[in-house]
DNA sequence: CACTTTAATTCAGTTGTCAAAATAAATTTT
DNA sequence: AAAATTTATTTTGACAACTGAATTAAAGTG
């Protein structure tokens, strides 16, 4: 049976004569964009730059970055900045480029079950509005969830003050399984429909090229444009939320994965034949850090009824001033999680090395894992012991940066 | 304390505005190969393929590639194959390439604590001859080690009837925290110094530019290259030999981490509190799976003396025996190390998402643990349950496959 | 034998980039 | 103040790489 499968790879060696070697490179893969564009991206990436700096850093003549970024203005992309303020210096000043702000304009979103957000972006990052809107119900029907979606949109709009043809895309972001790609919502916890082509009719509907992913990964972009993973180029970013996600930059870019839905760090096992997790499997880092676990915890040490409280927010916080005052098995369950969420993150140092992880998520939520604990614990737990210890940034977040994520997917 | 380090990003906006958005590209990072380059691999990977198809696969007019494969071919890299067999078709037959064979050679070498392995590759990835030396002992000097390296070489060199001028480069491999990008030896159980500079000590002993490179690492590159990582975008590759190690490929490419000696699958926690690694940390996966662990464990069970049998491998071998023969507790001990192998490679598959996992190492090690309990314990912990299975393959290698990655790693 | 089909080559033309010279705008030296 | 120096940007001619279309080559088909 399973002999079957092991194969010697030690005695290929008559085959290989005609069936080469080296790595079939599948894709043509052209991860040389136009110089054009880099140029762009440089000046985006640092605010703004004069056009020597741009020649120096992408090591090209500075003859090209006249030639092109002449053309970039002429398309209104760029412009010169005016005052340019230095200190003394001899020769000749000078003069910045920017992304022209008034350019181009992107819409991000993200979907939750409570209400929506977008934002309106420019090309150079700034956010120029927010909107909100409800949502009707926590499960949609997918033309429910097109309507709303369109609400949002005009509720930007009247905001800003710009109208439909002023946008250039727009990237949307909702929990669940999406294949980013395709452009498909396999399920979510938002939507009735499963394996649906969101990203189409949202295109259909508004008339604008959409982006739509996952909103961990939206999280990540978030960071990687805005935030904390600027400038590295391979990092995690772990959000404990309902459940426990993780988003990874690799040679600063996005990872998505190979085959499924994407990096799932809360099943994780940690534990063999572990506490039962709500994905019926057992030992999973989320059925000792989510929010249910705890509240799980809790109700077996107090014998509360789970249900007896209005919400799980107001019962872990009621939890978490217990164990403040001093009572010890309130106090004993917040550790534990603690510690297996060291573990967690220890393991993904383990795995992937990253120059930082970046755990991201609600405020509140680091408070009740007390945060020194669990780094040290996690660095104990690295091998090997001398390496420097890998940085960790913790990042409380407002309602607006998922969909700052969104408009980066889109950008 | 704590709270220090918890930022806001979402109230980041207004600082935006001049410090620009978007990844900071640090890199120049030009991925782009010249074409020449593309084309040999090309070649190179399909083992022989005729001018159009090349054009065709890289999306290049056919113009150019006469013009580069004139020039490979007038340099003695590519050569028109003769017959090129076909079927009846219309048309000038195409006239397939090939890589010249006995253009240039490559030398690869696997340094180990019992005896050094090196093979001879001609370009195209054949093996040309092959040639191992004992080591001296357990843990050398880097001046023996030199002196081995060479005398391997020469042996080498005399049994193809090549000279040095032949070679091209050399690759190594040896077990240890290796720096690739630097060439330096931090720390390896077959030498005695630490932190040492050994490329460029063997580059300049040998006349050669050598690269090297940590064992798994080379592994890794053997399946990419010559095994079943061909055409693969993202696998793993997880070793059991000793301990427990792990290569992987990301964008047919190996991943060699960020900030530290790479991946330590054997030392990811499977297990809070678990038990006792010889790391000095507790409920690492090596310390379930390794051999040392199951030698542990055989000796509390039955009250051996770990220090009476002759050698590890023949203690495991006459356990093995035991279970065979209807042993419960040999059988238990062996059932338990599947269960955690599944753990881990289950975690794996959940934090990557790998196309496929290959698991490599002696054959031996995949009958003790029983493949089949393994794999299918692996996929019922991973989630969503319904995902099509990651394929795990399983490769017995001789001896030689280390050196070839070795060899790839200098092409 | 003319015609079709496919592969490979030739060659003029386009594109993108660079190196070097020229120009511009400031500061420092004389 | 004029000249020299320094740095940034633009202009220019040259070059190398690649493309597209036409051409040649080598087979099979009717």
């Amino acid at each position: 049976m399973a002999s079957e499968l092991i194969r010697d790879l030690g005695s290929e060696g008559s085959k290989l004569v005609s069936s080469g070697c080296g790595p079939l490179l599948a894709l043509p893969q052209d991860d040389t964009r136009p110089l054009r564009q880099q140029v762009f991206e440089q000046v985006r990436a640092n605010g703004q730059m004069p056009r020597m700096d741009v020649a120096r850093k992408l090591n090209i003549s500075p003859g090209s970055v006249t030639t092109i970024t002449s053309d970039l203005i002429a398309r209104g992309l760029l412009q010169e900045v005016e005052d340019s303020q230095r200190g003394p210096s001899r020769g000749r000043p000078p003069i910045a480029l920017r992304v022209a702000p008034q350019s181009r304009f992107v819409v991000g979103m993200k979907l939750s079950d409570e209400r929506h957000t977008a934002v309106l972006l420019d090309l150079a990052g700034t956010i120029i509005a927010e909107a909100h809107v409800a949502s009707a119900s926590l499960r949609q029907s997918t033309e429910d969830m097109l309507t709303e979606v369109s609400s949002l949109m005009d509720r930007l709009l009247q905001k800003s003050g710009r109208v439909m043809s002023d946008i250039s895309a727009v990237g949307i972001g909702l929990p669940g399984l999406v294949d980013a790609s395709l452009g498909i919502v396999k399920w979510s916890p938002v939507m009735l429909d499963t394996d649906m082509p969101l990203r189409d009719l949202l295109s259909k509907t508004l008339g604008l090229p959409v982006s739509l992913d996952n909103d961990t990964n939206l999280l990540t972009l978030a960071e990687l444009w805005f935030g904390a993973g600027r400038g590295i180029s391979n990092f995690a970013v772990v959000t404990i939320e309902r459940g426990v996600g993780m988003g990874l930059v690799l040679n600063n870019r996005l990872f998505r994965g190979a085959l499924g839905p994407g990096m799932e760090l809360g099943h994780t096992k940690v534990q063999l034949d572990g506490a039962l997790c709500r994905c019926g499997q057992r030992g999973c880092l989320e059925a000792y850090v989510a929010d249910y676990a705890i509240i799980r915890e809790a109700g077996t040490a107090f014998e509360r009824d789970p249900r007896a409280e209005s919400s799980a927010v107001s019962m872990i916080e009621t939890l978490y001033d217990e164990a403040n005052a001093g009572n010890e098995a309130a106090l004993a369950i917040f550790n534990r999680a603690g510690r297996f969420l060291s573990v967690g993150l220890a393991n993904i140092v383990q795995l992937f090395d990253p120059e930082r992880i970046i755990l991201s998520g609600e405020r509140m939520r680091y408070d009740y894992l007390n945060v020194d604990d669990v780094l040290s614990e996690m660095n104990s737990m690295i091998l090997p012991a001398g390496r420097a210890p890998t940085p960790v940034d913790i990042h409380a977040w407002g309602g607006s940066v998922w969909a700052k994520g969104a408009a980066a997917l889109a950008l």
